[in-house]
DNA sequence: GTCTATAGTAGGATAGAC
DNA sequence: GTCTATCCTACTATAGAC
């Protein structure tokens, strides 16, 4: 098994999850054809079997791929020293979802793909449920640190605040996804404000 | 027009839109075929297009239905005295839609189709707007009479903090439509514990 | 108004040449 | 591995009888 073909194999995927991604956005992952995905890549049908077996290995790969970014941010921030104050970590996470994909609308679509799929939701709630773990450790060391709470306090507490940082970030996919006005700075600006520190 | 026949048809609308949202409830909008929500409601298709003139027109007629209760909702609490603190709101706001759409994984599926149906959206969009604007009246008129805050600073106060009342709303409708054992009890805690008042 | 039957179309996936 | 051509299924919507 040459490396090269390796190599080739895979930067051809990243080309059909990449156009499928943009096709997704459009319409939708029930809504898009293949001929759209095909036409958006630029291959042929036989080209894009070759690599995915069917429509919906497409669309768990493309949902792994968005959601896969978002877990290494987070990951990353947990073993970051916990420096900034807790509320400021939904801005940290909006950007880097910003940065990795764009538009928050195809994480909105994700979620909803998630209710009637199951691996989709797999991989929806996976990402939630990491995303609360590293959160949970950093609020709880940010308390020790900084008020000096006890561990054991201090995990308390983060199990109750999380929640709400959690939200934060959600509230923002879907009113940025929504709302055709929607003001993110006065959004992100009064979660730094009134979530509790 | 005889009284009765506006009744009956209106009445067989009803049995038609319950219908489809099971059925949409189960596969989503897209991916539920004429097939299923004809035989969810136990009648034919010329029935149904005798009511509908497309799926199109099912499916922006059941959205309608599953956020018209909510704005009902959230305008009659515009005109309650405010008395409960606001972090209580999304309780109330999540005890009611629970009471009528029964699982808030519908409203998750609606705002995706939001994404890409623009009747749709208009339709999710226009429910946060009202739930924007009917609870920041709420909080203005609460931190008038309880912390006797001048009007226009309370409307400042208001205009900041309802993002986070919102965001606690749609983080719960995510969370219980995704993470398998969520726990609404304690997350309901927390908001109401956390959240500025 | 409602039913059955079906027209017409678009969909996902495959076969076989290169 | 990739392309073209195509199969077959399933879909939405309608026509015509009652």
């Amino acid at each position: 098994m040459p490396k090269v073909t390796e190599e080739y194999r895979s930067a051809r995927r990243d080309e059909i999850a990449d156009a499928a991604l943009r096709a997704f956005r459009r319409k939708g992952f029930q809504a898009t054809s293949m001929a759209e995905i095909i036409a958006e890549s630029g291959m042929s049908a036989g080209a894009i079997y070759g690599h995915y077996p069917s429509k919906s290995a497409i669309i768990l790969d493309v949902a792994t791929r968005v959601v896969g970014s978002r877990i290494l941010d987070v990951e990353r921030l947990a073993q970051t020293g916990p420096l900034a104050p807790p509320p400021t970590l939904p801005r940290v996470l909006i950007d880097g979802m910003l940065r990795a994909i764009g538009d928050p609308a195809i994480m909105l679509q994700l979620w909803g793909e998630g209710i009637t799929d199951p691996e989709v939701r797999t991989i929806a709630w996976n990402v939630i449920e990491r995303l609360r773990d590293a959160l949970s450790a950093y609020i709880s060391l940010w308390h020790q640190r900084t008020h000096g709470t006890p561990a054991d306090e201090a995990d308390v507490l983060a199990a109750e605040q999380v929640v709400l940082l959690i939200s934060a970030v959600q509230g923002y996919v879907v009113q940025a996804s929504l709302v055709p006005d929607f003001d993110a700075e006065a959004y992100l600006a009064s979660v730094e404000k009134y979530l509790p520190r």
